[in-house]
DNA sequence: CCATATACCTGACTTTAGTCAGGCTTACCG
DNA sequence: CGGTAAGCCTGACTAAAGTCAGGTATATGG
């Protein structure tokens, strides 16, 4: 631990977390239970599943509706079957037109409070201050990102593979069928044959990446993938790191990838990670390059 | 209202206060109920009067004794009369060996918060978080300190005054001395003969600034000071600016102040805010330089 | 020395937050 | 088509947070 870091931490942690966290409550609450409040916002003017609500705000699931009683007893919500008329147990929660205008005031207090912040100073210190606001927020998501084995069959790492298969079918020269693809089957991505980690963000899945531990053969990493909303935050480095980790703790010495040339970023990323180029290995019909990295041996 | 500013800065506190600050309350309670955890966190390895924490905290008195009355039953504080045997309806909260083990749990826990936030992140990116943040907390520091009236007989008042004394008379070739410089006596700061604005940051006296409305001639600007701890956040500018629109607010057209040779950052602020130099219009002992302003008329 | 204010305390209370068990309806899997 | 799971709900509960109205002892100002 380095302990003029932490320190610096620790002092914005209490300066901002304590100070301006207690005004944004306050502005949010507005006489209301801040709970009430804060489920009203979540809300919004579209409306919002009950699950995706619970998921969100961390609530209990009796707690939660309790609270979506409490809001259309207040005539402020009303909740009803899903829009799309898919899954008739799912339900959706969408503001009345009181609610709609509570809404519209929370929203314009937030931008007071904003506001409060940024008046007392010069037009330069805000901008500065603005700019360093913009940093931390971005790092502070970059160490909020959780990296976790996930089962491949998993709703979200199956969400993860599709958009995988759609952002690389945008860039690759004549876009990605899986079909043609060299097949990777769910087993092989459960240990203790692989694994399939997941990135999340707030319980919202980000990336992926998976490994397959091939007996007596190197590791192969497979479908490593990063969602635009977190690029350029070091998750495809920190990725690739843990499934080399994973891959090493189990007594692999040697981890391999292949790749498309259209992927340049992520290209430069492998040999930054010290990736060499090698021979083809396999017969992906996409792949131009291929990588090898010898890894250190570990303790598992 | 500048809209993508305020954007911003409404990310930012959703960001940070909600996320950063459930972490750090979770962390903080260890169980306990977060309120005593805080109170015990409060109290400190040095104690703490009741009145201060009842402050700091900003809890009810009637909550606050029952939260020490709890944490004694536990053992961890004890609440005696005040050490320095003054006022003997001061109590004093203190640690006990088992509160202050359990403090001092608080404060590793505090540090694996801090390194849990910098841990994901590469070397690079720890240091320009910090950096960010080092430069948000200053800026919000900046942005929480309140300029007010108040009157000049207030303690906080005075103590701004004598640390004015103390400040300039370091600086002043030979020394201040009140007595040989021209009086400004209290009921020339008191509306509606003049003002005395108080700079305060959590409730703490951090600046101060006056202004006498001679009747038939320019308004005087006196006494502003700011603490060191707050130098260079642009306090002193905008008391200054708040001392011109008490006197232009009131028909004042012109302010002017003295001061002396070596507040050379005060003299350049002076410049920095339009002041221009005048011929003397006064005998203070100690000023060699006189400046003045004219101010564009305003609406009360 | 008396009236008044201050600092802290106690008891009684309400509201908010959150948990847990179980129940109903709809979906899904073999 | 029957069993199991998922999504949401209700009822019953607890703990924490916070408020309010007095009460006691000490200070303070005339």
């Amino acid at each position: 631990m380095d302990s003029p870091l932490i320190a610096a931490v620790r002092r914005f942690n209490r300066t901002v977390t304590q100070r301006v966290g207690a005004l944004d409550d306050e502005y949010m609450a507005r006489g209301r239970p801040l709970a009430q409040a804060r489920l009203l916002w979540e809300i919004g003017p579209g409306g919002a599943e009950v699950a995706a609500l619970r998921v969100r705000l961390g609530l209990d699931s009796g707690y939660l509706s309790r609270l979506l009683r409490t809001l259309e007893s207040d005539g402020l919500v009303t909740v009803g079957p899903a829009e799309q008329a898919g899954d008739q147990r799912v339900r959706t929660a969408v503001l009345t037109a009181a609610g709609r205008a509570e809404w519209a005031e929370l929203d314009k207090r937030s931008d007071e409070l904003a506001w409060s912040i940024l008046a007392p100073l010069t037009e330069a210190r805000r901008e500065r201050l603005v700019a360093a606001m913009a940093e931390v927020e971005r790092l502070l998501v970059a160490s909020m990102v959780v990296i976790e084995p996930c089962p491949p069959g998993d709703p979200r790492a199956r969400a993860c593979v599709r958009a995988y298969a759609r952002d690389v079918g945008r860039r690759f020269d004549d876009g990605f069928d899986p079909a043609l693809s060299n097949p990777v089957r769910d087993e092989e991505l459960v240990p203790p044959a692989g694994v399939f980690l997941l990135a999340t963000l707030n319980a919202e899945p980000v990336g992926c990446g998976a490994v397959k531990l091939h007996p007596g053969a190197p590791a192969e990493i497979k479908r490593v993938w990063v969602s635009d909303t977190v690029r350029g935050l070091g998750i495809g480095r920190r990725m690739l790191g843990e499934l080399e980790r994973y891959a090493a703790e189990r007594g692999w010495t040697t981890v391999r990838l292949d790749t498309n040339r259209n992927l340049t970023e992520a290209i430069a990323m492998y040999r930054a990670a010290g990736y060499r180029e090698v021979e083809p290995y396999n017969t992906e019909p996409y792949a131009h390059h291929w990588f090898a990295k010898d890894l250190a041996p570990v303790g598992p």
